[in-house]
DNA sequence: AGTGAAAAGGATTTAGC
DNA sequence: GCTAAATCCTTTTCACT
């Protein structure tokens, strides 16, 4: 569960462009095809790394509207059912319980202000929703990958 | 820059993984190796795909801390200059500007509160900012790539 | 427009060191 | 960790629908 300077520019490497080579990749690190396989393999293992994704631009799968929906929910809601809910609401791409007022954040990404309606109303059925507050995003100025931070 | 199902197909696919082969993903969406390749290429020309990235988990990189971040600016302050600012904090790994009181909301990611402290000190640095209010985030619940949404 | 087949050049992966 | 070798993938070209 070591991580070390060469691990980290493996991973800067990937986060960069994940279908770069083993090859291309050790040639950054000094390191050869194989060799940069074997860390990739054990920090994936390690769940250091836990996957390779697609960046998509939003927009062209119809995602154009975003949202910050804060969740007010009953007394004994666990973050579990919150997860759970938020499983099966597609619009919401991303939650969290938080401290404060409100008891979870939900980004949602929709295609627009009416489907945004839609979802709310959606996540306003769940049992334990008391009530929600919503933040509508103007403009994504950045989003930046763990893998380069 | 139009997108069919079988692009749909294939977002969905290499957003599951992006270093699958193009054999694997034709063997999905009934489609030869050079097919999937020209429409993955053609995707990346038209920005539908922006690139690929490896999926780390923030604990690993010693980002263990995560909070959403308020920002209540100047007048005249332009999203450009926010996102500049965002982008000299290693921090904040997302920024957006927002309806409703506050004018943008960042999302840090930080080891520690101490962390989270300096953090927020940096940005209340900013010419620009007049002042920020900030709620710590108690659990992830779940992130979903936009790939697939 | 968009597809598959084939071939050359690379990449991955196993094995031995 | 490296090199070498077999296998598989990628990518270009070309012919077909």
């Amino acid at each position: 569960m070591q991580i070390d300077a060469i691990d980290r520019k493996i991973i800067a490497s990937l986060g960069e462009d994940a279908r770069r080579s083993y090859a291309d990749v050790g040639a950054q690190v000094a390191l050869s095809a194989p060799a940069v396989k074997r860390r990739v393999d054990r920090l994936r293992a390690e769940g250091v790394i836990t996957g390779f994704t697609a960046v998509i631009a939003p927009a062209a799968l119809g995602g154009t509207t975003e949202a910050f929906v804060e969740l007010f929910c009953a007394g004994r809601t666990s973050p579990a059912e919150i997860r759970r809910a938020a499983l099966r609401h597609p619009e919401v791409v991303a939650a969290y319980t938080v401290s404060g007022d409100a008891d979870a954040i939900l980004h949602l990404r929709v295609s627009d202000i009416s489907h945004l309606e839609e979802a709310l109303e959606g996540l306003r059925a769940e049992r334990f929703v008391n009530s929600t507050r919503s933040t509508i995003v103007l403009s994504m100025l950045m989003e930046r990958p763990a893998a380069l931070t």
